[in-house]
DNA sequence: TCGGTCCCTGAACGCATGTCCAGACATTAG
DNA sequence: CTAATGTCTGGACATGCGTTCAGGGACCGA
């Protein structure tokens, strides 16, 4: 084996760089289409036409792939999200924004969400720790979640009768349950994701900036 | 093997009743405590003494098991959120008492909330449907809640600028998430089960009666 | 006592998995 | 040419799983 850490170390050679890539992409492809349970690594190597050694060659362990894959998957989700967040002045648009691009995210690499979802379903190890997140783990999501909405009512740009801890949670479990009705003919998720973003925005917008019209709110932005 | 079919026939001694009973329950908590990955046949005999040839002896397999395990959550969820529901006149009322019933449900019994859940999803079959509910499947939760959004709509007793069916996966996950939290010592579900109910009635709840104060709409009732 | 039914164990089986390894092949350096 | 290195295969191996089965007690009626 070559690469025994977890840190991304520097790749020796042109042809390892893009066969790590390859298998990368390979078992997010995989796990989004048959699910993580049946993932195996003779799967995964025959959807690229290798085999399952190779794996074991490049990688220390499957542990260490599928940790890369979800790596991958949450820095393409971070610079898609941040840039558009930040775009917002502050107060009640950047949640706006928070919820609508993340769910973009999610329109744009559906198998990214499918995959990410199975490998947090799938991957708890035996006391119920998750395996496969080092340094940013998702629960982690909801904390920062939680800070971001604090620090916007301390400022006064929300209503101060909700907890922000409990809203955190309700928010990324909406958006979290995303992947699940992705398959479902009867879920758009455009819709979904305006309408969404106005629930939210209807609990958490302060009172004397709410009375623009209903279908103003629950509507939201086009994108 | 004594009984392979889905229906429960009647169980000829006592003894059997006893034991098809205790090996239930022994399953729930094992799946409750160490997830379905690896809630094996021979950890859930372990839990009560037995073999786990004694397992495929009372059931036709592991299958008809979870499905046993799951009726039982199901039929006692039920029995405990119906008659809740309907001691509230129709109108934003009921879904309020839906979301605290459902929770408080859960608040008393969360070894059986971690148990479905981790049934849920560990149990996707190849093609992603699900193999252990049969005539009361959870995503069919869904689709009940949602009808009766639509009703109340219909009824005027809700505000009708929102999508029935997108207020019901958001109220599904916001309760289906739950369960993730039940470890968490910072997580307190008597808060969130009314703050969760505040968020939705506010998005729900037809304008001209959502001039109550706002700490009596976000406080709920305390149950 | 004898035979039958119920309850139960322990082992064997087939299957799928992740890991490990001996070796083949190609390319490059000396 | 020879040696070394990078890349890759195919198979062996141990593990854990659900299922199945032969058989052994316990109990009970005849």
């Amino acid at each position: 084996m070559r690469s025994g850490t977890d840190t991304p170390q520097l790749e020796r050679t042109f042809t390892e760089a893009g066969r790590r890539a390859q298998i990368v992409q390979a078992a997010i492809d995989t796990i989004a289409e048959v699910g993580f349970a049946r993932a195996s690594l003779a799967r995964i190597g025959e959807r690229i036409g290798i085999s399952k050694g190779l794996i074991g060659y490049h990688f220390a362990g499957k542990d260490e792939l599928i940790r890369q894959a979800v790596s991958e998957i949450l820095e393409q989700g971070k610079a898609y999200m941040i840039p558009r967040i930040l775009a917002e002045p502050p107060g009640p648009g950047m949640l706006r924004a928070y919820i609508q691009s993340n769910l973009g995210f999610m329109r744009e690499h559906p198998s990214y969400m499918l995959a990410i979802a199975e490998i947090k379903r799938n991957g708890l190890t035996a006391d119920g720790r998750q395996r496969f997140y080092g340094v940013a783990d998702m629960d982690g999501f909801v904390r920062e979640l939680a800070g971001s909405l604090s620090s916007l009512q301390a400022d006064g740009h929300l209503r101060m009768d909700f907890d922000p801890y409990v809203m955190a949670i309700a928010i990324r479990a909406a958006i979290d349950v995303v992947p699940r009705h992705l398959l479902d003919p009867d879920f758009d998720i455009e819709i979904y994701a305006s309408q969404i973003a106005g629930v939210f925005d209807l609990a958490t917008r302060p009172e004397e900036t709410s009375r623009e019209p209903a279908d103003r709110v629950l509507e939201g932005t086009a994108s």
